[in-house]
RNA sequence: GGGGCAUUAGCUCAUCUGGCUAGAGCGUCUGACUGGCAGUCAGGAGGUGAUCGGUUCAAGUCCGAUAUGCUCCA
């Protein structure tokens, strides 16, 4: 009996246990960070366990606790390891995952590290040391990085050298992205094989090969230098242990698994799926992967809108967008599910992760109702693609195999996948030019990798010294400043500047709060702030010209008109979140906002549309209490716990820290987390308006309102166009009924004219009836009538109905222009070869002009009115012969 | 951020390269059949072809701008 039976753990207690095991050496345990990342425009979501530490690796925040640890959860759909089209096709590669890590910072090292990691896995789950190998880095000439043989040593004195093994930079050097923190890394890497495999075949020599058996399961990172723009590496102050381990892979090892989707963290899933496909799992490799991908996938998405990441076509959001198609898409196409199925699947995820994860609990309502409603647009989408797919097929009779451009344009523009117009091509015996799709494919890859181009050089310092500026801008609108450091950073459209300052009144875009405008002054020069933005918490000033001398002393002045009008929008908002929870209810929650000098936007989850009474209830509200000239109650650093019992509204898929800043506006009315800028008391906002309503996604309204002078603004707009109204009917008491009237009596008035014009054409149809000619067995009829195009059109097809072998010639003069409309009975056309455009053509001369059309009619227009008659008799001259 | 596409009746969509005065299905209204409903049949109403501008003898159709939406790429 082999260790692994005797302890089966769950997957829980394997997290459990990792998390407990860290604790007793001094780690501080935090909660995992929001998949989807904010504040960082260099990445979209987690995608390592470290990313929520980025700030202490770079230096730009104070160590608070120097062990750490963590599970993490983390999305990935790109990357040297992880491919979107490749998730569920084997059994070890995920979308979301969690990261179990334990980090270090500038406090234990390499040693400590590598022994814990070892004992954690051997003593502790029981994991068989002999199938544990690992790797360290071999060093790199490039680089001018010797192998890491101090690692090695401390691996020696545990594990028999053989299992030992020297690594590339590619594999064991890490690094956060082409700049920042890295530094050499240690892998342990399990073999998983039967015993009989291990012995055809060492283990050692499938370390790193991909095999999936012989996975790494555990990635121990030493940070210890800062790669900068030119690739030069400089060591860091201060050294840090960075670690990962494959939760999902971990717990295969322990359960005892083949494969990462046989373990209780999804077979749940999988059994559900299963089970509504009426399908089992394990019957053919095709449904089997079909069944892994949804498994996988309804967690990535899951989370993510439990984070507040909705699917959209943009962005994070388009991510998103892509991993729930890409799992409908294999529920349609292998598992026979033809109406929306993942949402379903929700509740039982929710059971399985929920403890542990208690934001998908709270928000198991939308995550199935966004998720339902984008497994029905997408369904609809198919549906349409389908069809042009089978009208291409039938334009395209004689085709041998599909159009690549064809292809590509159903995938590029109708979202319509390719391996399902492979599929259905394959339904017709055809093939697809894939080589074609592919060109398609690259072009526009190209096109857009050029647009997106950016290069930002190094930061160059002016001054040395902590990179955590000071906020000032809670209690000024101005300070002597000085600038720390730059960049330069050019993108295909422009070139600007960031400046760092030691301390700053500028407002940093972030909560939904746009970024201060303003200008920084010295005594010689004076250059234009634009904007100011966040990357994680060090904040970033714009400019698009560097002053002359950086170091002088400066005055940074923030735009304080702007400034005070987002204020007012800032504060406002809080007031109207609360009106919302009190009008709609307490399930009202804030899922995205936008505040700027214009006005305010917020979104929120809620499932009906608002009512007019409803809208106004709000109003009137927030109205009241910006007369009460309620003061603000500022609170800094709150601690969290003490935030929270203050009823606090914290906000889903928001990272806070230990500290927070509580906005109080009556504390049985507002209280917020918030690191916003707002009004000493809401008098200053003036008043409230709501200007819009509607629906972004399923379960999600927006609302956007101004305030203050815009509101005023408004009115005057409302009062003028009322009073424009009313003079344009002479101040009647009642404008609108006169204006009802108005618009009825023109409806009849139209009819009317429609029927005189009709009786026109009648009389004018019979007169012209008995005025035709007969020449060479035509019926030809010419007349210069009174009216417009559309009359002669008329006219010109009702006599077509009642003069057999017609032959018509209308002119008529139209604002100083002159038309000509020839109208000819289809028999003659056929029997006689006459040609109404052939006609026109001749005849338009006399008009100088051209024209055409078809063989029984057409028109034709001209600058010359006065050659209309003559026009006519060259017509009659034609016909004659 | 960069491309592509779409916007036509209350809804879902046709109208191939500009030209037979914009059509279908569903819905709606009226009438007939029926004891009533369901249903069937017959008939009718409903369109500034997203908005604005341009090209042309002629624009739903071509071009440009705007708005909204979809979609692919980053």
């Amino acid at each position: 009996m082999s260790i692994k039976s005797l302890f089966y753990m769950t997957s829980t207690e394997v997290r459990r246990t990792f998390l407990e095991f860290f604790s007793s050496k001094q780690h501080k345990i935090v909660p995992s960070a929001p998949m989807v990342v904010k504040n960082d425009p260099t990445l979209m979501f987690t995608n390592a366990g470290m990313n929520q530490f980025k700030d202490i690796f770079l230096g730009n925040l104070p160590v608070k606790y120097s062990r750490i640890a963590d599970t993490q959860k983390c999305l990935r759909v790109s990357g040297k390891h992880n491919d979107l089209d490749e998730v569920g096709h084997d059994t070890y590669h995920h979308t979301m995952f969690e990261m179990l890590g334990n980090w270090s910072f500038g406090d234990y090292f390499k040693k400590e590290a590598i022994d814990w990691g070892w004992e954690l896995l051997t003593k502790v789950y029981g994991l068989n040391g002999e199938n544990l190998y690992v790797t360290v880095f071999g060093g790199d000439e490039g680089d001018g990085l010797a192998p890491d043989d101090e690692a090695r040593d401390y691996w020696k004195r545990i594990v028999p050298e053989e299992r030992i093994l020297y690594g590339s930079k590619k594999d064991n050097f890490w690094e956060m992205g082409d700049t920042g923190p890295c530094g050499p890394c240690s892998e342990i890497h399990i073999d998983l094989r039967s015993d009989e495999d291990k012995t055809q075949i060492p283990g050692k020599n499938l370390v790193n090969r991909d095999h999936p058996q012989v996975i790494e399961i555990w990635n121990l990172v030493f940070i210890e230098f800062n790669r900068k723009a030119d690739s030069s590496l400089e060591q860091l102050p201060a050294k840090h242990v960075d670690t990962g381990m494959g939760f999902e892979r971990l717990t295969m090892a322990l359960q005892g698994k083949k494969s990462n989707y046989d373990t209780d963290v999804f077979q749940p899933l999988i059994q559900a799926i299963a089970n509504m496909a009426q399908i089992k799992y394990g019957d053919a490799p095709e449904t089997d992967i079909a069944m892994r991908v949804i498994a996988d996938h309804v967690r990535a998405i899951a989370f993510a809108i439990a984070d507040g990441q909705i699917p959209s076509n943009n962005k994070g959001g388009y991510v998103i967008r892509r991993i729930l198609r890409r799992a409908v898409r294999y529920g349609f196409t292998f598992l026979g599910f033809k109406d929306p199925f993942i949402n379903q699947i929700i509740p039982i995820l929710v059971k399985e992760m929920g403890e542990f994860f208690p934001e998908l609990v709270s928000q198991q309502e939308i995550i199935t109702k966004v998720v339902a409603e984008e497994e029905h647009s997408f369904l609809r989408t198919l549906a349409q693609g389908i069809k042009r797919f089978d009208n291409y097929i039938e334009t395209n009779q004689d085709a041998t195999f599909v159009d690549g451009k064809f292809a590509f344009e159903l995938f590029d523009t109708y979202g319509f996948p390719i391996d399902l117009t492979e599929l259905m091509a394959r339904e017709k015996g055809l093939k697809v030019d894939m080589e074609g799709f592919r060109l398609g494919l690259e072009e526009q890859k190209n096109r857009s990798r050029q647009a997106a181009e950016k290069d930002t050089d190094d930061w160059v310092e002016i001054r040395s010294g902590s990179n955590n500026t000071e906020f000032l801008g809670y209690d000024f609108l101005d300070a002597d400043v000085e600038i720390m450091k730059f960049r330069k950073v050019k993108t295909k459209k422009e070139t600007f500047y960031q400046l760092v300052l030691n301390k700053t009144p500028f407002y940093a875009e972030s909560g939904g709060q746009v970024g201060d405008k303003g200008i920084l002054e010295s005594d010689s020069e004076k250059v234009f702030i634009r904007d100011t933005q966040k990357e994680n918490d060090l904040i970033i000033h714009i400019i698009d010209k560097l002053p002359a001398d950086l170091s002088a002393s400066f005055v940074a002045k923030v735009d304080g008109e702007k400034r005070k009008l987002t204020m007012n929008n800032h504060s406002a908002t809080h007031l109207m979140h609360s009106a919302l929870k009190s009008v709609l209810g307490k399930h009202v929650e804030q899922r995205g906002s936008l505040v700027d000098e214009n006005r305010l936007r917020f979104d929120f989850s809620h499932f009906a549309k608002l009512t007019d009474e409803e809208i106004r209830q709000v109003e009137h509200i927030v109205n009241s209490r910006i007369r009460e000239n309620i003061r603000i109650d500022e609170k800094r650093n709150v601690p969290i716990d003490e935030a929270k019992a203050m009823g606090a509204a914290a906000l889903f898929g928001e990272k806070y820290g230990d500290f927070v800043r509580v906005i109080t506006f009556d504390p049985g009315f507002s209280v917020e987390f918030c690191g916003g800028t707002h009004v000493p008391a809401t008098g200053q906002i003036g008043m409230f308006k709501i200007v819009a309503e509607s629906a972004i996604a399923a379960g999600i309204r927006r609302i956007e309102a101004i305030t203050a002078g815009k509101v005023e603004d408004l009115l005057y707009e409302q009062e003028e166009l009322l009073n424009n109204f009313k003079e344009l009917f002479k101040n009647q008491k009642e404008p609108l009924k006169a204006a009802q009237a108005m618009i009825h009596e023109k409806k009849n008035l139209e009819k009317q004219l429609e029927e005189m014009k009709n009786e026109k054409i009648a009389t004018l149809k019979m007169i012209l009836k008995n005025k035709a000619e007969k020449i060479n067995g035509i019926n030809f009829i010419s007349h210069k009538l009174d009216g417009d195009m559309q009359t002669a059109k008329s006219l010109a097809f009702q006599l077509k109905d009642i003069v057999d072998d017609l032959v018509l010639v209308l002119g008529n003069e139209e604002g100083g222009k002159a038309n000509l409309t020839v109208m000819i009975s289809d028999k003659l056309v056929i029997e006689k070869q006459l040609n109404a455009g052939n006609i026109i053509r001749e005849i338009a001369r006399e008009i100088q002009g051209g024209g055409g059309g078809q063989p029984h009619f057409a028109t034709a227009g001209g600058k010359n009115p006065s050659g209309i008659d003559a026009a006519l008799s060259k017509a009659k001259l034609i016909i004659t012969g």
